[in-house]
DNA sequence: CGGTCGATGATT
DNA sequence: ATCATCGACCGC
């Protein structure tokens, strides 16, 4: 019997999908970002559009770790925009870069803890056409946008499921990207991706020199 | 390396 | 209310 997601609302062909297929629940994002992050590669976003299910394997993240951490959105405390990242786990926090390109984050740990995991690059599997690396991309290939602001994780729209396949052999560690201004947290090891994957949003730098 | 434009925070 | 500044990026 194929593999299926969430049934009764619609099934597919499970090529890329190994065995069983169930969708994370509010105890694995309730965890600090920096054990979530690692944890969601190798994972599946899943986008049940209107037009049929959209589906790719995470591949690259990145955490932030609350409002201490310069480079996260929360570091400049509550706003309408940051709400969504102060608020519950297992829940979108959406926005929107430089005009034009939407990034999507999970929200993770308590509620109030202001921390999430930027996802960053996915491998195709079922509704996109080839690999979509750089979180901007990501949300354009997924069709995510501010509409999904918020949005419940644990729900039937959108949401990241564990499959079968074997978990990534090697996780690389890396500085995050586009956080230059952010002091002494712009060098932390807060990225992370699957060694070697051709779907990764940028190889890692050389080795830093300072 | 520059486009592009909404969110933000300072200011009125 | 308005205004100047600035991006957790992308494509050249």
């Amino acid at each position: 019997m194929p593999a299926t997601i969430n049934p009764g609302k619609f099934s597919l062909p499970a090529d890329a999908i190994q065995g069983e297929c169930r969708r994370l629940d509010r105890a694995f994002y309730d965890r600090p970002a920096i054990t979530v992050a690692p944890d969601l590669l190798g994972r599946l976003l899943i986008h049940a559009t209107p037009e049929g299910p959209r589906i790719g394997r995470i591949v690259e993240v990145e955490a932030y770790l609350g409002p201490t951490d310069l480079a996260a959105h929360t570091s400049r405390g509550r706003t309408a925009r940051t709400r969504a990242m102060f608020g519950p786990p297992g829940h979108a926090y959406v926005y929107l870069i430089y005009g034009m390109y939407h990034c999507i984050n999970a929200v993770t740990g308590p509620e109030g803890s202001g921390t999430a995991v930027l996802l960053r690059a996915l491998a195709p599997v079922s509704g996109l056409d080839k690999a979509a690396n750089g979180p901007g991309r990501l949300c354009k290939a997924m069709d995510i946008t501010l509409d999904h602001y918020g949005i419940d994780l644990c729900s039937d729209t959108l949401w990241i499921a564990e499959d079968e396949s074997p978990r990534p052999a090697s996780i690389v560690a890396s500085p995050r990207i586009g956080v230059d201004y952010a002091g002494e947290w712009a060098d932390k090891p807060l990225r992370f991706h699957v060694d070697g994957h051709p779907a990764v949003s940028r190889r890692p730098g050389k080795k830093r020199t300072r």
